[in-house]
RNA sequence: GCGGGCGUGGCGGAAUUGGUAGACGCGCUGGUUUUAGGUACCAGUAUCGAAAGAUGUGGGGGUUCGAGUCCCUUCGCCCGCACCA
C-alpha cells in the first residue's frame, strides 16, 4: 500500500501560508468593476488601527468572508474591501506618552493588523485598502466637506464644549467622569467656542422615513434611531404673564388637554427663571439644587420631583380669567422644545407627582369609558385614548379631534401654531486636536470664514508638532496657520480645528468602490457598487455611525454628486465574544488572572503559578481589564487559522455572545483533521449509488446554502457535521465521492485553507476559491420514505415507516393496526382521526 | 420608570404554518486501539423508573385532537434610554 499526502496529519501553519500566497498570486479577490457578474457588495465595520486584532475583529470578519467567499462561489462578483479608521484620539495619547509621532505609530499599527488579517486568510481586495489618516483620503474628505458647505449644509456657530484647562483641550462628553478630566483629573470647564456643524437635521425627516425601507436591517436598531431623532407634532404657543404683553413660549404634543391645565413649569436654565434668580437668592439656591443632580437615565426617572414658585402667574390662552402659576422645575428641560410646559396632572404622571406634591389642581379632561367627573382621583395618571370631558367646546371630541381643533384656533386666533419638534440636533464636527482631517477653511479679518479653493487641497497636517505642551499642536504651529487668504492675498488665518473622526467613516464605503486620483470617487462605479448588500458590525454603531453614514449618503446625493439614499442596504449586528473570569480577592482588590494562567478542569480552576484555586466569575465581553482574553495570534498558532474560523462560526447564533472556550476550539482542531481524513476516503473510480447518502448529501447543499444566505452559521455547521458523519459511515460509491468533494465546497468559504489543500490532493482545477458552488439536484431533495408519529390523545405512542404520499385512509389503517397503539386505547371507541399526511396521525377516543 | 430582547439537558444551542422536543457541537460515562498521555474509533448520555411507563421547554392558567411555538398572567435575567412636554 502506498503512502499517501493523506496518511499524515493537516499541517495548518504550512497550509495557512501556502495557500494565502497562492490566493495574493492569483489575485483572485480583487473586484472587476467591468465583470458582467452580478455584483455583490460584503462590507464589515472597518477597524481602528490600535495594533492588535481582537477576537471580536476575527468574529466580525469571519463572517463577512463566510458571505463573500459564497457569493463569489454563487458567480456573484464581489467587493470585499478593507480599510483603516485610523484618525483619532488613541494616536495622540501615544505621542503623549511615549513620544512617538502619531503618523509613526498609526502605520506601524496598520502594518502589524493587516499581517494578522493575512494569517486568517480573508477574502480581502487589498488592492483598495486605504486610512483615513492618508492625505489623499482626507483631502477627498475636504472637498466633500466644502461641497456640503457651498450647498448650505455646513455652518459654524457658537457653541459650549468641555474645556479641560489643564490638558487645555476640548473633551467628549465621554471623557467627562464626575465633572473632571479624564486624563488630567482637572474639573471641566464649560466654555463658548465657534464650532463647525453639519445640517443633519435637514434631514430629520428624510432619514426617519428612511428607516422604513430598511427591511433588512434589525428592528432594535431601527428603533433606537427612531428614538434618536424623536419627532413629536405638537403646538407652540405663548402664555402671557397677567396684565402683560410678555409670556412665556410652551410646546405640547397634547393642545387637546388644555382645560386640565393647573400650572406653568420651566427649566432652571430657562432665561426667565435666570433673570429672577438675579433677585430672588432662594430661587437661585433651587437651581443650583436641580444642577447637582444626577443625570443618568435612571436617576432622572427617579428623581424626586421639586418645583418653585417664582410668585408670577400666566393667563390661560383659552380663558383670560383663568390664571395659571409658573413654577421653575427640575423635570423641564431647556434643550427640548421651548424649555417650558404646561403641567396638566389628569394625563401625564410627571405633572401628576408635581400636582400631588404643591396640591395644585387636578382636573381630568380625558375619559376613558364613562367617567365623567372632573375630580381626578388616584397617583396613575391617564394616558390613553378616550373622549374629550370638562373642557367647554372641546368636550365630546375624539382626543385627535380636539388636538387638531385646539391647534386650529390658537392659528386662527394667532397666540399659537402646530409645530414639529425633533430630539436631533445637528451634528458638532469641530475637534481641537492635531491627528484628524483639517478643517478646509481660512479665516480672514477682511473677506469672512473663505474655503481653501479645491485645486490647494488636501491641507495637510504639518508633520513637525511637538506633544509635550498640552495644547492642540496645530493651533501654536509656527508657520503652518498662517497663509494668505485665497480672495484678498492678505493676511490670513487657517482653521486649526479637525474634523470629528466619525465624518471619516461616513463615506469610506463609497471610495471603496472606486479610488481616483482627482476626485472622492467615480459616480458611475459607486453606482455600480452601491448600496452595501450586507454590512457587518457591532451594535455599539447603532445609532451614531450607521446615521451619520446614512446622513452623508443623503447629502452627498443632494449636492447630485451620487445616485443612492440608503448607503447599507441589509444590516447584521453581531454578538460579543465572552469568556469566564479567573480572580482572588486581595483585601480590598480582586485580582484577575488570564485563561493562559490557568488551568480549567471541569470541577473548577487553578492558578498554575501556585497551584490553588481560583474563584470562577461570570461569562462576560473580554476585556483587557478583566483579562479574560485570548489572542487571536496565540490561537491561530496553536490550531491554525481554519479552526479559529471554524469557531467563530460554530455554535452559538451569530447575533448572540460567543463564549469562548478551550474544548470547543480543541473540537474544532479535531474536525478540521476528521475533515482531512474523509478527503482521504475519496476513491478515485468508485461506482454505484448510494441514495440515502445522495439524498442527504443534496439536501444538505440546499440547506447550507440557505443557512449562509440568512447569516445562521450555526446552522450551516450543524448540517455539515451531519453530511460528514454520513459519509463517514457510508462505503465506497459514485455518491460517496460526491458526498466527500460536496463536503469540501461547502466547507471552502469557513475553512478555505483546508479546502484549498484538499481540492488540490483530490484533482481539482484552478483554486478552491474559485470553484463553482455545487448544484442541487431538485429530485434528490425529495424523499421517498417518510417517518410519521403515531399519537393518542395528542401523546407519542409509536412511530412507523411510511411511503411518502400515502393516502389518509391508508396512514389511518396503519396507525391503527400498531400494537403500542392498540394498547393505549385499550378498547375505548375512537370518535376521531386526525391524519396530517407524511407526518402524523392522531388518535382522539 | 419607559422601550426592546431572552428564559429549552451539565454547557452552547436545534425545532418550516401549531404536528415525533432536545438536531449538531462541547462536556461526561463505559469500551477498543496505543508503551503511556493525547489522538482515533465504538456505544451511551433530559428527568424519574428494574421495566412497562410517567414527567418534561422559568411558574400558573387558557385555546386546541395536538402548544417550546398562540392568548392571559406571573417570576427572573440581559440590553438601550431621553423626566422629550
Amino acid at each position: 500500500m502506498t503512502t499517501t499526502r493523506f496518511d499524515v496529519r493537516f499541517d495548518a501553519g504550512q497550509a495557512d501560508s501556502r495557500w494565502q500566497k497562492a490566493w495574493d498570486e492569483a489575485r483572485c479577490f480583487e473586484a472587476d468593476s467591468n465583470s458582467a457578474r452580478p455584483k455583490s457588495y460584503v462590507l464589515e465595520m472597518f477597524p481602528y488601527p490600535s495594533g492588535r486584532i481582537h477576537i471580536g475583529h476575527v468574529r466580525n470578519y469571519t463572517m463577512g468572508d463566510v458571505l463573500a467567499r459564497y457569493k463569489a462561489m454563487r458567480g456573484f462578483e464581489v467587493l470585499h474591501p478593507m480599510g483603516w479608521d485610523a484618525f483619532g484620539m488613541p494616536a495622540e495619547n501615544a505621542a503623549m506618552e511615549k513620544g512617538v509621532h502619531p503618523a509613526g505609530w498609526t502605520y506601524d499599527n496598520i502594518a502589524a493588523m493587516k499581517a494578522q488579517l493575512k494569517q486568517l486568510g480573508f477574502a480581502l481586495d487589498w488592492s483598495r485598502e486605504l486610512a483615513t489618516c492618508d492625505p489623499e483620503y482626507y483631502g477627498h474628505e475636504q472637498s466633500l466637506f466644502i461641497d456640503l458647505y457651498e450647498a448650505g449644509l455646513v455652518y459654524r456657530r457658537e457653541s459650549a464644549v468641555n474645556w479641560d484647562p489643564v490638558d487645555m483641550t476640548v473633551l467628549a462628553n465621554e471623557q467627562v467622569i464626575d465633572g473632571r478630566g479624564w486624563r488630567s483629573g482637572a474639573e471641566v470647564e464649560k466654555r463658548k467656542l465657534n464650532q463647525w456643524f453639519l445640517k443633519i437635521t435637514q434631514f430629520a425627516d428624510e432619514l426617519l422615513d428612511g428607516l422604513g425601507t430598511l427591511k433588512n436591517w434589525p428592528d432594535k436598531v431601527r428603533l433606537m434611531q427612531e428614538n434618536w431623532i424623536g419627532k413629536s407634532k405638537g403646538l407652540r404657543c405663548t402664555f402671557h404673564f397677567v396684565d402683560s404683553t410678555q409670556g412665556i413660549e410652551v410646546f405640547t404634543t397634547r393642545p387637546d388637554t388644555m382645560f386640565g391645565a393647573s400650572f406653568v413649569a420651566i427649566a432652571a436654565d430657562h432665561p426667565f427663571a435666570q433673570e429672577q434668580a438675579r433677585h430672588v437668592p432662594r430661587l437661585a439656591e433651587f437651581i443650583a439644587e436641580c444642577k447637582r443632580g444626577g443625570t443618568t437615565a435612571a436617576e432622572l426617572e427617579t428623581a424626586e420631583k421639586m418645583g418653585f414658585f417664582t410668585g408670577y402667574s400666566v393667563e390661560h390662552p383659552l380663558s383670560k380669567n383663568w390664571h395659571l402659576p409658573v413654577y421653575v422645575a427640575n423635570f423641564v428641560l431647556m434643550d427640548y422644545g421651548t424649555g417650558a410646559v404646561f403641567g396638566c396632572p389628569a394625563h401625564d404622571q410627571r405633572d401628576l407627582d408635581f400636582a400631588r406634591k404643591y396640591e395644585l389642581p387636578v382636573t381630568r379632561v380625558v375619559a376613558d369609558g364613562d367617567q365623567t367627573e372632573a375630580e381626578f382621583r388616584g397617583d396613575e395618571a391617564y394616558t390613553g385614548p378616550g373622549r374629550i370631558v370638562n373642557s367647554e367646546w372641546l368636550s365630546g371630541m375624539s382626543v385627535d379631534e380636539a388636538k387638531a381643533a385646539v391647534i386650529a384656533k390658537a392659528q386662527h386666533d394667532g397666540w399659537g401654531q402646530g409645530e414639529t419638534q425633533y430630539r436631533l440636533r445637528d451634528w458638532g464636527v469641530s475637534r481641537q486636536r492635531y491627528w484628524g482631517t483639517p478643517i478646509p477653511f481660512i479665516h480672514c479679518d477682511a473677506c469672512g470664514v473663505v474655503p481653501v479653493p479645491k485645486d490647494q487641497l488636501p491641507v495637510k497636517l504639518p508633520e513637525d508638532v511637538d506633544f509635550s505642551v498640552p495644547g492642540n499642536p496645530l493651533q501654536r504651529h509656527a508657520t503652518w496657520k498662517h497663509v494668505e487668504c485665497p480672495i484678498c492675498g492678505g493676511k490670513a488665518e487657517r482653521e486649526t480645528d479637525t474634523l470629528d473622526t466619525f465624518v471619516n467613516s461616513s463615506w469610506y464605503f463609497l471610495r471603496f468602490a472606486s479610488q481616483p486620483a482627482d476626485k472622492p470617487f467615480d459616480a458611475a462605479e459607486v453606482a455600480k457598487w452601491m448600496p452595501v448588500e450586507q454590512y457587518i458590525g457591532g451594535i455599539e454603531h447603532a445609532i451614531l455611525h450607521l446615521l451619520y453614514a446614512r446622513f452623508w449618503t443623503r447629502a452627498l446625493a443632494h449636492v447630485g454628486l451620487i445616485d443612492v439614499t440608503e448607503p447599507f442596504a441589509s444590516l447584521f449586528t453581531q454578538g460579543m465574544v465572552t469568556h469566564e473570569t479567573y480572580s482572588r480577592r486581595d483585601g480590598p482588590r480582586e485580582l484577575y488572572f488570564s485563561p493562559a494562567e490557568v488551568d480549567r478542569s471541569s470541577d473548577g480552576a487553578i492558578l498554575k503559578a501556585d497551584g490553588q484555586p481560583v474563584e470562577i466569575g461570570k461569562v462576560i465581553k473580554m476585556s483587557k481589564s478583566k483579562k479574560n482574553v485570548v489572542d487571536p495570534e496565540d490561537i491561530i498558532a496553536q490550531y491554525g487559522a481554519d479552526a479559529v474560523r471554524w469557531f467563530m462560526l460554530s455554535d452559538s447564533p451569530p447575533e448572540r455572545d460567543l463564549p469562548w472556550s478551550e474544548s470547543g476550539i480543541e473540537g474544532c482542531g479535531r474536525f478540521v483533521q476528521r475533515l482531512w481524513r474523509l478527503f482521504g476516503q475519496y476513491q478515485d473510480g468508485a461506482t454505484g449509488e448510494d441514495r440515502k447518502l445522495a439524498q442527504k448529501t443534496h439536501q444538505t447543499i440546499a440547506a447550507v446554502a440557505q443557512d449562509i444566505e440568512a447569516l445562521a452559521f450555526n446552522k450551516a455547521v450543524a448540517r455539515i457535521y451531519e453530511l460528514t458523519s454520513a459519509a463517514e459511515k457510508a462505503a465506497d460509491s459514485a455518491s460517496r465521492n460526491e458526498a466527500i468533494r460536496t463536503i469540501l465546497l461547502l466547507v471552502s468559504p469557513m475553512m478555505p485553507h483546508l479546502a484549498e489543500e484538499g481540492w488540490e490532493a483530490l484533482g481539482g482545477n484552478g483554486l478552491a476559491a474559485e470553484a463553482d458552488w455545487p448544484q442541487v439536484d431538485e429530485a434528490l431533495l425529495v424523499e421517498d420514505e417518510v417517518t410519521i408519529a403515531i399519537q393518542h390523545m395528542g401523546k407519542l405512542r409509536d412511530t412507523i415507516t411510511a411511503a411518502k404520499g400515502l393516502p389518509r385512509e391508508e396512514l389511518e389503517a396503519l396507525a391503527l393496526a400498531s400494537e403500542k397503539v392498540q394498547r393505549s386505547i385499550d378498547g375505548a371507541q375512537v370518535r376521531k382521526v386526525i391524519v396530517v399526511p407524511d407526518r402524523l396521525v392522531n388518535i382522539v377516543t
